[in-house]
DNA sequence: CATGAATGAGGCTTCATTCAT
DNA sequence: GATGAATGAAGCCTCATTCAT
C-alpha cells in the first residue's frame, strides 16, 4: 500500500510518522508490529532504523509532537479572548474542534500512554497536566468572580475534559451533527454544568 | 504472587479471571503473556489450557462477564424510581459508584475492544448500546415531559458518559473528595447540563 | 544432523551443550548462532530456551562447568602425591592430560572470557587464578625448599601454564608422539626449566 | 573518539587499520560491526567502503601485515648473531619483546585465524609456519652440535612458542618485572629447558 | 489437573553491503 | 571521498498453543 518508491529521506520519515499514526490507532502499539508499518510505508524493516531508533522512540515522538502542537494552540486559542466565561467557551470550543480533527493524535496519548518508557512517561504526563492547569485555572478565576460554582475546580475539570475528549470517540464528521452544532451543544452544556448563577 | 499450590478447579480458573484481569488493566491485552499469567497464579503455562481454551476467549470472558454484571445491576438500580429526573439520578448514582468500584473491568472493556475478534466485538459492542440506550431513554423521557433540555438525546448521552466514565481514570478512594462528594457533584452538573428550565 | 527425535527433557539438555561446545569451538560464540545450534540438536531456535535462559548462559554454563571440574581433579591429582618435586610432576602430567582430553573446553574457556557478561567475566577469572595459585604454591614451596629456582615464581608459573597449555592447539592423539610421551618431555622441560641445583 | 574529521586518503585509512586493530583485539572481529569502526574513525558507514573492500579483507589485511611484519624483523634480529645458543637466545628476546610491544596485533593473529576465509587462512597459516620453522631449525642445528637435548624438535618449539607468547596475555609494562628482567628469565628458562648437557 | 518440552510463527533490532547524490 | 538511505538476511528471543506423560 500507499507505495512511495523513490522517497527521499525527509519523505520517508514523514510517511513513517502518519503510517504509524494510523497503525497504533487501529491496532494499538503493542499490537503494531514494524513489520506491518515498514509494508505500509513500502519500504523493508531494517530501513525504519534510519529514521528511528526503536519503536518506543516512534511512539514517544509522536505523542510529544502532538502535545507540543496541542498547547501551542490552545496558548493561541485563549490568547485572544478576555473573561472567565469567554475564556471557557474558547476553550471548549477550541478543545472540541482540536479533538475532532486530531482524533488520532488524542487518542493513542491516552490509550498509549502505559506503553512509554517511565521517562518518556513522565515527560507526557506532565505537559497532559499543564494542559489541564488551563481549563483549572479558567474554572478558578469564574469561580472567583462569582460566574462559576465554587465546586472542587479540578475534578469539575476532569469532568469537562472526559465528557468533551469523548467526541473522538464517537463523532463522525459525516453524522447527524455538524461540528459547529456540537460546539455548540457541549459549550451550552458546560456553561450550565459550572453555572453559578441560578 | 499469590501462589496457591494445590488449588483445585473452581479455585483455580477465579485466580486466572482475577490475576488476567489485573494483568490486562495493567498491561494491555496485547502486551500480557500467558507466561506472565500463569506465573501469577502459580501452575505452569501448559496448565492455563485446562481452563482456558485461548487467550482471546479468556478476554472476552472477562467482558462479558463486565457487561451483563453491569446491566444488571443497573436494571436493579432504575427499577427502584420514578420519573425521569429521579431516574437520571439514579443512573448518575449507580455509574459513578460501579465505575469506580469496578475501574478495572471498566477500563480494558473501553480499551481493549479492539483486541476482540470481530464476532466477540459485536457482541459487546451490542450490550454497550444497550446500556447506552437507557440513559437516551432516560433523556427522552425527561425531554418529553419538559423536564430537560430537547437538544440530541444520543450526543447528550455520549457527553455525559464520557463524564461520568472518566472517573475511573482520575478517581483515587482516599483523595480529596469521597465518592458520596463526587456523586453529588457530578449529579448537579449533569442536571445542570440538561436541565430544560431556564 | 544429529537428529535425536523422541528426546527428553535432560537428554536434549545434554545434546545442546555437547553441541554448543563444538560449534562455539569451531566457530567461537559470537559466531555461532542459535539456528545453528538447534539445527545440530534436531529442534526448532525457540525450543532452545526450554532448557537455557539466553545464549550468554549457555557460554557461562559450559565454562564454569569445565572450571569447576578443572579444579576438582586438579585436587585429586594432587593430594595423591608429596614433596615439591613430585607435585610438580603431579601437575604437569594432569594438566597436560587434561587439556589433551578436553581440549575443547579449555580452549573456549580462554578464547570467550572476553564474550562474557561481566559479572560471568569474574567468576570465571576468579576460578582460574585459583588454579594458577596451585601452581604458584607449588613453585613457592619448592623454591623454598631450595628444589627450585627462587625466581618469580608467578611468572615463571604463566610461563609455565602457557607452554603447557599450548598442547590444546597442535595435539594430535594420531600424531608422531603418544600422551605419555608428551608428558615426559614436558616435564623433564619443566623441572629443567624450574631447576635451582646449577 | 579520534574523531578526525576533514582527513584526507591515507590518513583515514591509518585510523581505520588502526581502530580496527583496537576493536577486533577488544572485542572480536564477529563482535565489531563496521557501524562501531566508522563511529571511531569518525565517518560514515558508507565511506569505509572507499577505503576497504569488505570486512573480511580488512582482517585480512591486518593480519598479513602483521605476519610480514614479524618474519621480516626475526630475519634482521637472527642475521646479527652465529652459533645455536645465541640463535636461541636472539630468538627468545626478539620474540618476548615483539610480542610484548604488538600484543594486539600477535593476539588477533591467533584468535582470528578461524574468521579468515578458507584462502586467507592458509596463507596467514603459512607465513606463521614459516616462523615456526626458523625455532626448529635452531634447535635441530643445536641438537646436531650437541647443545640442546635430541628431543622432538617440532614438539619442542611448540611448548617455547607457546610459553613465550603466553606474555601477550598477562604482562604489564609497570608490573613487577621489566622486559628486560622478563627476557632474562624465560631465556634462561628455555636454556634450561632444552639443555642437552646434565 | 498439572507438567514440561516441543512447535512454528513472529517480535524488534543489527548487520554488511550498495549506490545515487 | 563522504553521505545517508536502502536492502535482505540474519541475529536473539518470546509468543500462543499442543500434547505425551
Amino acid at each position: 500500500m500507499a507505495r512511495t518508491t523513490g522517497s527521499n529521506g525527509p519523505k520517508t520519515m514523514e510517511a513513517i510518522n502518519k503510517a504509524g499514526l494510523r497503525l497504533i490507532y487501529e491496532h494499538g502499539y503493542e499490537a503494531m508490529s514494524l513489520r506491518h508499518l515498514a509494508a505500509e510505508v513500502g519500504i523493508q524493516v531494517g530501513s525504519l532504523y534510519n529514521h528511528i531508533s526503536t519503536k518506543q522512540d516512534l511512539l514517544f515522538g509522536l505523542l510529544r509532537m502532538h502535545m507540543e502542537t496541542l498547547l501551542q494552540q490552545l496558548t493561541l486559542a485563549l490568547a485572544a479572548v478576555d473573561g472567565a466565561e469567554a475564556q471557557l467557551r474558547a476553550f471548549v470550543a477550541f478543545h472540541v474542534r482540536y479533538h475532532i480533527a486530531r482524533k488520532r493524535e488524542v487518542f493513542i496519548c491516552y490509550s498509549e500512554l502505559r506503553s512509554l518508557d517511565p521517562d518518556h512517561y513522565e515527560t507526557i504526563v506532565g505537559m497532559r497536566r499543564d494542559y489541564e492547569k488551563r481549563l483549572i485555572g479558567i474554572l478558578e478565576r469564574g469561580a472567583g468572580e462569582g460566574l462559576f460554582s465554587r465546586d472542587d475546580a479540578p475534578v469539575t475539570a476532569y469532568g469537562i475534559l472526559a465528557m468533551l475528549t469523548g467526541v473522538c470517540t464517537w463523532f463522525r464528521p459525516k453524522g447527524r451533527m455538524t461540528a459547529d452544532d456540537l460546539v455548540e451543544l457541549y459549550t451550552r452544556m458546560v456553561l450550565n454544568a459550572v453555572g453559578g448563577k441560578k
